[in-house]
DNA sequence: GACATATTTGCACAAATAAACAATCATTAG
DNA sequence: CTAATGATTGTTTATTTGTGCAAATATGTC
């Protein structure tokens, strides 16, 4: 897939309030959490946050493992940050690619 | 507004195919350039496009500037790559807000 | 004024999206 | 085995979104 539809899935991923609410969440525990933790930081139903989740895992925001019956989140933190400044760098023309 | 509400917009707003691509030929022209200039790059009616850059303009992604029957559209690119480096170093635990 | 050019707006429509709720699947506890 | 818990999937509904085309607006040129 082109590379600019990669990035522009991956920013419309975060571009969503409950999504990116659950990433913030995420930053702020510093550890990996489960699904329901991640729930209650939305006021959405259960089903909905497991969507969103999933949405973001297919973007490779979070990465899941399972432990149990629990599904385990955590941020793929570096890889995300690494492509939001190479676009910053773009946008601000400190790159030409 | 929400503070993540208003990032959660502006990602969104980049988050598109098209416009994405219009931020780019923004950044490969390093200059302003009219709405039908911009047009080139997406194929899309001119009336998408016009419609895409007002998205990006209420989002503050670009400004405009009338000059006659042109609109010249130009790029945000301080401001905008600050606020993206910003998510990237939150979701990189390197900032609590 | 008549006409051309640049851009936006109104309208219609299909596709995508977010949400709720019920039902289901998976795993652990008793 | 049965019940309870964590999480996902199926279904439906309402809303938003991206798009094209025609019409309208704004400005410049002859």
């Amino acid at each position: 897939m082109d590379a600019t539809q990669e990035l522009a899935d991956l920013l419309k991923a975060l571009g969503e309030y409950n999504r990116l609410s659950l990433v913030y969440h995420l930053c702020d525990c510093r550890a990996p959490q489960n699904a329901m933790c991640l729930c209650d930081c939305c006021s959405v139903d259960a089903s909905v946050t497991s969507r969103h989740l999933k949405v973001l895992a297919d973007e490779g925001v979070v990465e899941v493992a399972k432990k149990g019956r629990e599904r385990i989140y955590s941020l793929n933190g570096k890889e995300i940050a690494t492509k939001l400044r190479q676009l910053a760098d773009v946008i601000e023309g400190k790159r030409t690619d």
